[in-house]
DNA sequence: TGCCAGGCCCTCTTTAGGGCCTT
């Protein structure tokens, strides 16, 4: 990749879709073989939408995935451990993610913000990459530009999804499938950032 | 641990509405 950033493919799994309020379950991110993933005990309910869509419950403090337990962490300590990964790369970072622009990025700055890691985190990502917009531009004419729906369109793969670590994976694979030039890349960049 | 949104794009548009994308 002749990118001079180093990007980083992320997900969120969140309690619901309202960006302003909605909390973190799951934080990943992956680029070349290196992997971040953290759960976190959501600070409220989960939507029965979200339940639905991404298997997660909680009872009695602790969260389930499918029914299955997960260890969770302190929301601060996913944020922390997910610059520190960031900053591993000794490089800035471009997130990416699909819809990063209306979704992604906002909540994460917004939790950011709660702990008053906004700026250090700034010091490391120079923006989103929103994979959405730049699919939806770049392969006019396919109907769907979901990330389930371009997965089997480009790779010809199914696979976990809603699992952010496994969609954050699957991206970074479409990404290198689609290969696009820097000066795609350069039209759907974002920087979100509210100072 | 019950509930919850909104910006963008398209068109049978612009004095609007509906579908898409994310959970």
């Amino acid at each position: 990749m002749s990118y001079d950033k180093t990007i980083v493919f992320f997900d969120l799994e969140t309690t619901g879709l309202d960006t302003g309020v909605c909390d973190l379950i799951q934080l990943s991110a992956i680029s070349g073989n290196s992997v971040f993933n953290a759960y976190t005990l959501p600070r409220r309910p989960i939507s029965s939408s979200a339940a639905e869509v991404t298997g997660c419950t909680v009872k009695d403090g602790q969260l389930f995935v499918r029914g299955t337990p997960v260890r969770t962490v302190p929301v601060s300590d996913a944020l922390t451990s997910f610059i520190a990964f960031l900053r591993s790369f000794r490089r800035p970072v471009l997130l990416a993610a699909h819809n990063a622009r209306l979704f992604d990025a906002p909540v994460l700055i917004r939790v950011l913000q709660q702990f008053h890691l906004l700026q250090e985190f700034q010091q490391v990502v120079t923006g989103f990459l929103d994979t959405f917009l730049l699919s939806k531009n770049v392969y006019r004419g396919l109907g769907s530009y979901s990330q389930g729906n371009l997965v089997r369109h480009f790779l010809g793969e199914t696979y976990d999804a809603h699992n952010a670590e496994e969609d954050a994976r699957m991206l970074q694979k479409l990404f290198n499938a689609w290969n696009p030039g820097s000066r795609d890349i350069s039209r759907f960049i974002y920087r979100t950032y509210q100072v």
